[in-house]
DNA sequence: TAAGTATATATTGCATAACAAGGTACCATA
DNA sequence: TATGGTACCTTGTTATGCAATATATACTTA
């Protein structure tokens, strides 16, 4: 699959998983990878990255089947962004659509 | 506009202009622009790119405007990477549309 | 005729993001 | 004790969009 194609997309995708629940990495790696091939080396560094651009809040919680886990919430100008990325992303994608 | 979300977008959108007819350089940027907000900086080094990698070939023909044009063909290999790309992206594109 | 604008191509250096590969650690179970 | 699932993270590589800059020709207008 083309890697190029998923620049920025990836982004869109985790900020909507985050907006519908609290979640954690390991298992929005694996709710992204049902539909899009994606590894785990990518959607860390992407999560550190939201985080760091305040668009989400972390907080740690034990489990009880590995490490502790990191759960990841959406704030207000993650929602904000969430928008943003949404319509941009729909308005490029209606464009490509009428180009090809 | 999200940069990264056009990345790998402009191959597609290219192939398929030059795929319509022989084109050349600068009504390829204006082509484009008319509805995706680019740059002659991104075309020009990914037309150069698209012809290394066989996807097309050129010819040069004077312009009564301006300096010499450069027009792009697109080859057998370019009509199958053409292909490529427009199932990855719409592919793709569903997928992410799920996910939203 | 000089300046500005449109046509036309090209390059350099920067920023960004996906990914492979590798690492750490916990726990269950065979 | 070895395997595999859960859970996190980092480093280095690679690709590509873009601003800025450069060059050159042709037309328009002051």
């Amino acid at each position: 699959m083309n890697t190029q194609f998923k620049k920025g997309l990836l982004d869109l995708c985790v900020l909507a998983i985050i907006e519908k629940k609290e979640t954690y990495g390991y298992e929005i790696v694996n709710l992204i990878a049902e539909t899009i091939e994606i590894s785990e080396g990518t959607i860390y560094p992407l999560l550190k990255r939201l985080t760091d651009q305040g668009y989400c809040l972390t907080r740690l919680a034990e489990s009880k089947q590995g490490g502790a886990r990191k759960y990841y919430k959406l704030t207000g100008l993650g929602k904000k962004q969430l928008e943003t990325l949404r319509s941009q992303w729909q308005s490029l994608s209606n464009k490509v659509g009428k180009l090809l």
